[in-house]
DNA sequence: TGCAAGACGGTTTTT
DNA sequence: CCGTCTTGCA
C-alpha cells in the first residue's frame, strides 16, 4: 500500500485518502488529476473499504475511461473488465440491457447516433407535413436533445409559444416512433436510466447499496441530467448511497455549448453538504512563465471557485507573440518556427498548432504541405461514421432488429437494387397508415414495388438464418459479401480506401470478441457472485435481478447486438493516423487533456478568438477565455501566441483587432516578436523591434507581406490592416482608405467602439504595428 | 437513376 | 472560399 502512496504530493494524498464521504476535488490543469482518481480507486479496494463490484467510475470519453483501467490494472492485480468504469453513455447502456425489460425496452434495442437522429428527424417532419422552414430539423434536434438533457419528457416541456409547443408535439411523435423502431439516441440512454431508476425502488436501492463508491472525472462537463443520475445512485436525500468522489476543474469548462454546467460543482457543494474540498494546484507540466500567463488571465474571469497554479521548474522561457500581416504569413511564420525547434531537437508531436475553429487549418496545412512537413490533423471522421462502415453496419443492424427504419433507409436501395424514392414513399405510407416499421410494411406491398422490397427482406433475412451459428467476425463477413457493398466499392474509381476500411470491420469484430470475452468462465477470485457463467443474469441478496459482477453485458445478449452497441458508442479512432513523427493540428477544444512541449495558439484575433458568436451569449466571452486558459495550459516548456492584421474567411478578407486576451497577459512574461512602435502594453517603455536575434528572421521576407506593403502606397502614409490607436475610440484596425493623398480618409474599426470613418489629415492617429 | 449546376451556410464536440 | 445538400435535367 505504501507503494501506492509514495510521491504524492500532500493534497494528492489527501484527496485519495479522503474518508468515504462526499469530495470535491478542484484539480487544475496539468496538476495529477487522472492519477488522483485512479490511485483512490486503488486505495479503496487494496485497503479493503469497497470491493472491485463495489466501485462505479464515470468519465466523458471512452479514451479516459480506458486510460483509467489500464492505469488501474498496473496498479492492482484485479480483473478490470466487470467494473463499472466507462463512460455516462456506456454505463447507462449497460444498465438497461440488463433491466431491458424494466425500462421497456426490446432487448435488442439500437442506439442511434446524431445522424441517424437528424435523418429520422427530418423523416418525421415529413411524414407530418411540417413546414421545415418554419420548424428546421436540426432546431428540433437541438430542442430534443435539449430537453431530454435537463430530464424532460415532451409533457414536462413548458411551451407557451407556438413553435415551442410544435416542437415538444413532434418531441412526443418521435419518441413514440423510437420506441416502435426499438432504438434510442444518446440522451435517450441517459434518461431512461434515470426515469428507470427512479420509479423502481428496488433497482434503485440494490445499486445504491452497491456503489458505495461513485467517482466523476471532468465533473464541470456534466450536464443537468448526468447530475440528476449521480445524485439518485448516490442516494440524494435517501437513506443509503454512495460517497460521490467528483473531480473537476471549473476553468476548464468549455462545453457549455453541449449543455455542460458548471454551475453542477456549486450545486455538489451545496446540495452534497461537502465537507472536503481539495485544490490540487501543483502543476506538473509546465514553465512559471506559461503558468503566470494562465493565471493571470482566468482570474479577469468573475465566477470562479479559486484556484492558482504554481510550479517547481522555474519561469523558463517568455511567451513569444507574434503580429503577422496576413494569415498567410502567419503560417510561414509557424513553419520557421517549427523548424527551429525540430533543429533544437523536439519531436515533431510535441510542437501542436492550435486554433479556435477548423476552418483556420487550411491555411496552416497548405503551408505545411508546401514546406513538406508532415503534420496530423485531429478530428474529422471516425472510424464508424464512414460511409461505407454506416452501410455495412446497418445491415447487421437489420438482421438484430429490422424494425429500426433508419438503417432499413440507409441500405435498402445501397448497392442500387431498384427500388426507387416513389417505392419507398409508398412503402413509408403503409408504414404510417399501420403504425408499424418499415420492415414489417413490405408484405402490404404489392407488384414490382412488392417483389423487389420483397428480395431485399429476403436479402437480410437470408443472411441473419445463413450467419446465426457462425461467429461474429465470420458474420461480420458473410455481411460483407452478400449485401455487395464489397463488390460495390470495388468497382467504384477511388473505392479501394473503401474497401479496406470494410475488411477492416472484420478486424474490429474479431478483436471486439476478443475484448470482450463472450462465454468466457468469470476468475474465481471475484467471488461467488461472479462463479456464475460471465454474464448471467443472478438474482441478488436483496432480490432484484442483476448481472453478474464480472461481465459488461448479459449473456443473453448476442454478441451482434453487443458489437453494435460498441459502433454507436465507441465511434473509433479518426483517420490511420500517418505513421510517421507530425505536426499536431487541432482546435483548442480538442488539445484539452493533451500536453506538448511546444504550442502555438494561432489566429488571436477578436471575432476569432474570443469568437464573434461569443459576445451574444451570457457568460460567452468567460468561456472563451477558459478556452484560452485550456490552450496555455497545454504547453510545457514553449509557448507562441500570434494573430494576424488581414485574414481570409468565408471569402472575405478580414481586418480583425488583436485578440482582447492580450491586454488580460502579464507583461513581463510575454516578448513581442514582431515590432511594435508604441504598443498599448509598451506605453512607458521603448521596445526594440527584434530584440531577440534568434527571431529575426521569421517570416518577414513574404511575398504577402510585401504586397500589403505595396498596397499602401496611397499617399495617405497609412496602410490597410494597420492597428491605430484614436483618443476618444482607442485602438483599432484600419478596413479600408479612401481617396488620395491629402484628402484620404480611412474607415476603422474600433472594436466595441464601432466603424469609423476618420479623415487622416484631421484624425491623431498613433500608429501601433510596424 | 445518376450526375451536375446552384443554393446555402460556415464555432467549438462526445456519446 | 469551399464543402454539403437540394433541385433540375438528360
Amino acid at each position: 500500500m505504501q507503494n501506492l502512496l509514495q510521491n504524492l504530493n500532500p493534497e494528492q494524498l489527501a484527496a485519495v485518502t479522503l474518508p468515504p464521504q462526499s469530495a470535491l476535488i478542484l484539480a487544475g490543469a496539468g496538476s495529477g488529476k487522472t492519477r488522483v482518481l485512479t490511485t483512490r480507486i486503488a486505495w479503496l479496494i487494496q485497503t479493503g473499504q469497497v470491493s472491485p463490484a463495489g466501485i462505479m467510475a464515470v468519465t466523458f470519453t471512452n479514451k479516459a475511461a480506458k486510460e483509467m483501467l489500464t492505469r488501474l490494472s498496473a496498479m492492482l492485480p484485479v480483473n478490470t473488465r466487470g467494473m463499472w468504469i466507462g463512460t455516462f453513455h456506456g454505463l447507462c447502456n449497460r444498465l438497461l440491457r440488463t433491466h431491458y425489460r424494466d425500462a421497456a425496452l426490446p432487448q435488442a434495442f439500437q442506439i442511434l447516433d446524431t445522424q441517424d437522429q437528424l435523418s429520422m428527424i427530418k423523416r418525421l417532419l415529413k411524414a407530418n407535413n411540417v413546414d421545415d422552414e418554419k420548424y428546421p430539423a436540426k432546431d428540433l434536434l437541438y430542442f430534443i436533445n435539449n430537453a431530454k438533457e435537463q430530464g424532460l419528457r415532451a409533457n414536462d416541456v413548458e411551451a407557451y409559444e407556438p413553435i415551442t409547443r410544435k416542437f415538444a408535439e413532434l418531441y412526443e411523435v418521435y419518441d413514440q416512433q423510437c420506441q416502435r423502431e426499438g432504438v434510442v439516441d444518446f440522451a435517450e440512454l441517459l434518461l431512461r436510466t434515470y426515469e428507470l431508476l427512479s420509479r423502481n425502488q428496488p433497482l434503485r436501492h440494490h445499486y445504491q447499496m452497491r456503489f458505495k463508491h461513485i467517482l466523476v472525472d471532468e465533473f464541470q462537463d456534466t450536464n443537468d441530467l448526468q447530475y440528476k443520475l449521480l445524485k439518485l445512485l448516490a442516494g440524494y436525500g435517501e437513506a443509503q448511497g454512495g460517497a460521490l468522489f467528483a473531480v473537476g476543474d471549473d476553468d476548464q469548462s468549455i462545453y457549455a455549448f453541449r449543455g455542460a454546467n458548471v454551475g453542477n460543482m456549486s450545486a455538489f457543494e451545496r446540495d452534497f453538504h461537502v465537507q472536503n474540498l481539495i485544490k490540487l494546484e501543483q502543476n506538473y507540466r509546465s514553465h512559471g512563465h506559461i503558468l503566470d500567463s494562465a493565471n493571470y488571465l482566468i482570474s479577469y474571469n468573475a465566477k470562479r471557485l479559486g484556484k492558482n497554479l504554481r510550479t517547481d521548474q522555474g519561469q523558463g522561457e517568455q511567451v513569444r507573440v507574434y503580429e503577422a500581416s496576413s494569415d498567410l504569413e502567419e503560417a510561414q511564420w509557424i513553419i520557421e518556427e517549427a523548424k527551429n525547434l525540430m533543429a533544437d531537437g523536439i519531436p515533431r508531436s510535441e510542437i501542436a498548432i492550435l486554433y479556435r475553429s477548423n476552418a483556420q487549418s487550411r491555411v496552416i496545412e497548405h503551408a505545411l504541405f508546401a514546406a513538406g512537413l508532415p503534420y496530423t490533423v485531429y478530428g474529422g471522421l471516425r472510424y464508424f461514421q464512414r460511409a461505407e462502415v454506416k452501410h455495412a453496419i446497418a445491415y447487421l443492424q437489420l438482421m438484430d432488429n429490422p424494425h429500426n427504419d433508419s438503417a432499413f433507409l440507409r441500405v435498402v436501395n445501397f448497392p442500387t437494387r431498384g427500388i426507387g424514392a416513389r417505392t419507398i414513399e409508398m412503402l413509408q405510407g403503409a408504414a404510417e397508415q399501420y403504425g408499424i416499421s418499415l420492415y414489417a410494411s413490405v408484405p402490404y406491398m404489392t407488384g414490382k414495388a412488392g417483389s423487389s422490397l420483397g428480395a431485399f427482406v429476403k436479402l437480410v433475412e437470408g443472411a441473419r438464418f445463413e450467419t446465426q451459428q457462425l461467429p461474429l467476425p465470420e458474420m461480420v463477413r458473410v455481411v460483407l459479401e452478400r449485401s455487395g457493398l464489397l463488390t460495390h466499392y470495388a468497382n467504384e474509381k477511388e473505392g479501394a480506401d473503401r474497401v479496406e476500411n470494410l475488411e477492416q470491420l472484420v478486424d474490429a469484430a474479431a478483436q471486439f470478441v476478443q475484448e470482450e470475452g463472450f462465454g468466457q468462465q468469470a476468475p474465481a477470485h471475484l467471488g461467488p457472485q461472479a462463479q456464475a457463467q460471465a454474464g448471467e443474469l443472478v438474482v441478488s441478496e436483496d432480490g432484484v435481478e442483476i448481472l453478474d459482477a464480472d461481465a459488461p453485458f448479459p449473456a443473453v445478449m448476442s454478441p451482434l447486438s453487443a458489437f453494435l452497441s460498441h459502433a454507436s458508442l465507441e465511434a473509433g479512432d479518426a483517420q490511420a493516423q500517418v505513421g510517421q513523427d507530425a505536426l499536431q493540428l487541432m482546435t483548442v477544444h480538442s488539445a484539452k487533456g493533451l500536453e506538448f512541449d511546444a504550442v502555438f495558439i494561432t489566429g488571436l484575433e477578436e471575432g476569432l478568438f474570443p469568437h464573434e458568436s461569443s459576445s451574444r451569449e451570457a457568460d460567452g466571452v468567460d468561456e472563451e477565455r477558459r478556452l484560452m486558459y485550456v490552450a496555455i495550459t497545454r504547453a510545457r516548456r514553449r509557448l507562441y501566441m500570434s494573430f494576424t492584421q488581414q485574414r481570409m474567411l468565408h471569402g472575405q478578407t478580414r481586418f480583425n483587432m488583436k485578440s482582447r486576451f492580450f491586454d488580460e497577459l502579464p507583461e513581463e512574461s510575454l516578448k513581442w516578436l514582431s515590432p511594435r512602435v508604441q504598443g498599448h502594453w509598451f506605453a512607458n517603455k521603448k521596445t526594440t523591434a527584434w530584440d531577440d536575434a534568434e527571431f529575426r528572421n521569421a517570416g518577414t521576407d513574404n511575398k504577402i507581406a510585401r504586397q500589403i506593403t505595396q498596397k499602401s502606397g496611397n499617399g495617405s502614409g497609412w496602410r490597410i490592416g494597420e492597428s491605430v490607436s484614436h483618443a476618444k475610440f482607442g485602438e483599432g484596425v484600419i478596413v479600408n482608405i479612401e481617396g488620395g493623398a491629402g484628402a484620404a480618409r480611412a474607415q476603422i474599426n474600433f472594436g466595441s467602439a464601432g466603424m469609423k470613418v476618420l479623415d487622416l489629415s484631421v484624425a491623431k492617429l498613433e500608429r501601433l504595428s510596424r
